[in-house]
RNA sequence: GGCGGGGUAGCCAACCGGUAAGGCAGUGGUUUGCAAAACCACCAUUAAUGGGUUCGAUUCCCAUCCCCGCCUCCA
């Protein structure tokens, strides 16, 4: 039932106008075996190496991306990982292999229990307020929808049943409150992937150890929450467990939810690198000793960005959400731009000045596409494998999912394919529309007068003008011309008429 | 203290053991009555600092100085 219902919510953003399921052209069925052209090398956090993205059923690349916890809007921090999910995605499928891609909704945890308290909402309908507006925003960043978007309270039997195999296995235990702990000292490999020594944790060694008086029940200082007993602040979210009331832990409901649909092995797992330690450990943990499975074969994590090469922070008054950006002018498309902007592995420095250099170069960029799509005769010719005079910027992309060098790429790109005409031209459009797609760039549409609506005074103004510099009255023309600039909007000559164009703040 | 990621032109930012992509800004030119736009061209002998390895290092190694992240429910 809860599977069902992730699903219904799935089926329903399948529908949206930016769907993109194609598996790429480049799909060839030979029998039973699917073949892909995509090279794509890519870190690993556990190796530390850069390995070869493979599937393990050889025919599907199935991942799963930590999503957001749904008490308000995102911030273009949480977007660099989502869009950068998105790019990974995209070019999976730009090289022809099939993706499964699922991503989680956290909709019960101490913030959205507060916070839907204090607007005195449900649970239920506080959070799926903030899942609509975080859709709504992955929509304007053109984000794919993932194939499967599970939530957590859908989840809670999945969650009891994998502590209750933790338990009857010996690696969890209730303690006295009736909450449920994760034994860490019952599983040796905890560490591996964050390269923390469990026994520095255990000794609590560590700098920030929280003196948390709730938590004296535990075993091990390390040991982390399974199954949280219910507290008088949670109201009236608890839910029914053989160990008492009370609601699951933040790590259980991605190893639970993976299980579902992903199953015990699965190709990649992925977030921002805050979530190496704990959050990813402890799902190791949880999905090993429960299922026996390898659980993910890969480990993607995205660096965090920088804002004005600090942290972002609410109390410094930096923290950007789409919205935010709008209302200083800046389109979602422009702001993609700038994430995809830095390689995935180094820290982004998020300014506005970027942000208009976002805005000039994709006019740019529109620009160059435009006149080399004037250059052909008839419709862009796909290929199978030649990306034209754009191999570089989609090897760039296969590289350890380099944005920053393909970005680089279509620009050389379209330089040496100024002078192409024809059919060279057309294998060219259909590389650069390909990466184009992979990044998830769509190019600004070219703005004329007839798109905007010039009141009018200001167009009686402005023809009185044309009438001024016909007759070359340069004085009185240039009068004018301030003029309207004054009023907010900019004249442009041209060869037989001059366009009108509201000025930008 | 432990673990990890960085320091490349005014700004943003890549590749790379053989002498620095790209974007923004800037400069010059063409065009324009002027401007804007557009197009063309130019724009780091140099990679935080100091050593080392090498025929050769920004790229590998060591040290130092800065910046940033995580260290138990933050993407």
């Amino acid at each position: 039932m809860a599977a069902r219902s992730a699903s219904t919510a799935t089926a329903a953003r399948r529908t949206g106008p930016e769907r993109d399921d194609r598996l790429g052209e480049a799909v060839l069925a030979v029998g039973l075996q699917v073949h892909y052209t995509l090279r794509m090398r890519l870190f690993d956090t556990l190796t530390r190496t850069e390995r070869e993205l493979r599937p393990l059923d050889g025919t599907t690349f199935r991942f799963y991306c930590c999503g957001p916890t749904v008490y308000g809007p995102a911030h273009i921090g949480n977007f660099r990982t989502f869009v950068l999910q998105d790019v990974l995605r995209r070019a999976l499928e730009t090289g022809g292999l099939r993706s499964l891609h699922v991503r989680n909704i956290t909709d019960v945890d101490d913030k959205t229990i507060r916070d839907s308290q204090q607007a005195g909402q449900s649970l239920a309908d506080f959070t799926a307020g903030w899942t609509a507006k975080f859709h709504a925003d992955c929509d304007r960043l053109g984000c794919l929808p993932p194939h499967i978007e599970p939530a957590a309270v859908e989840h809670i039997p999945q969650q009891i049943a994998m502590i209750e195999v933790l338990m009857a296995k010996g690696h969890a235990y209730a303690a006295g409150d009736g909450s449920v702990y994760f034994k860490i000292a019952s599983f040796p490999g905890y560490g591996r992937l964050s390269h923390l020594d469990a026994r520095d944790l255990d000794l609590g060694k560590t700098q920030n150890t929280r003196a948390n008086s709730d938590e004296y029940e535990k075993d091990s200082l390390s040991d982390f929450v399974l199954w949280k007993a219910r507290r008088p602040e949670d109201g009236e979210n608890f839910w029914p467990s053989p160990w008492g009331a009370g609601r699951p832990g933040w790590h259980l409901e991605c190893s639970a939810m993976i299980k579902e649909y992903l199953g015990d092995s699965f190709d990649l797992h992925s977030g921002g690198v805050d979530l190496v330690f704990p959050h990813h450990e402890n799902e190791i943990a949880q999905s090993q000793c429960a299922c026996g499975g390898h659980f993910a074969a890969h480990w993607w994590h995205i660096t965090h960005l920088l804002v004005d090469g600090g942290k972002m922070s609410k109390s410094i008054g930096n923290l950007y959400t789409l919205d935010d950006l709008a209302a200083r002018g800046f389109s979602p498309m422009e702001v993609r731009y700038v994430l995809i902007g830095a390689h995935y592995r180094k820290p982004l420095n998020f300014t506005l000045d970027s942000l208009t250099g976002a805005r000039e170069a994709l006019a740019k960029l529109a620009k160059s596409a435009r006149l080399l799509a004037a250059r052909i005769d008839g419709e862009p010719r796909f290929e199978a494998v030649d990306f034209g005079t754009f191999q570089a910027a989609w090897d760039s992309l296969q590289h350890d999912l380099n944005t920053p060098g393909a970005l680089g790429g279509i620009f050389t790109g379209l330089r040496e394919a100024s002078t192409l005409t024809g059919e060279a031209a057309a294998k060219a459009l259909a590389g650069l529309n390909r990466v184009l797609r992979a990044l998830g760039l769509t190019l600004p549409e070219e703005v004329t007068t007839a798109d905007v609506a010039v009141p009018a005074a200001i167009q009686t103004l402005a023809d009185e003008r044309w009438q001024f510099r016909l007759a070359k009255n340069w004085a009185k023309s240039d009068e004018l011309r301030a003029a309207l600039a004054a009023h907010g909007w900019l004249v442009k000559d041209g060869k037989g008429s001059y366009t009108l164009t509201p000025a930008e703040i």
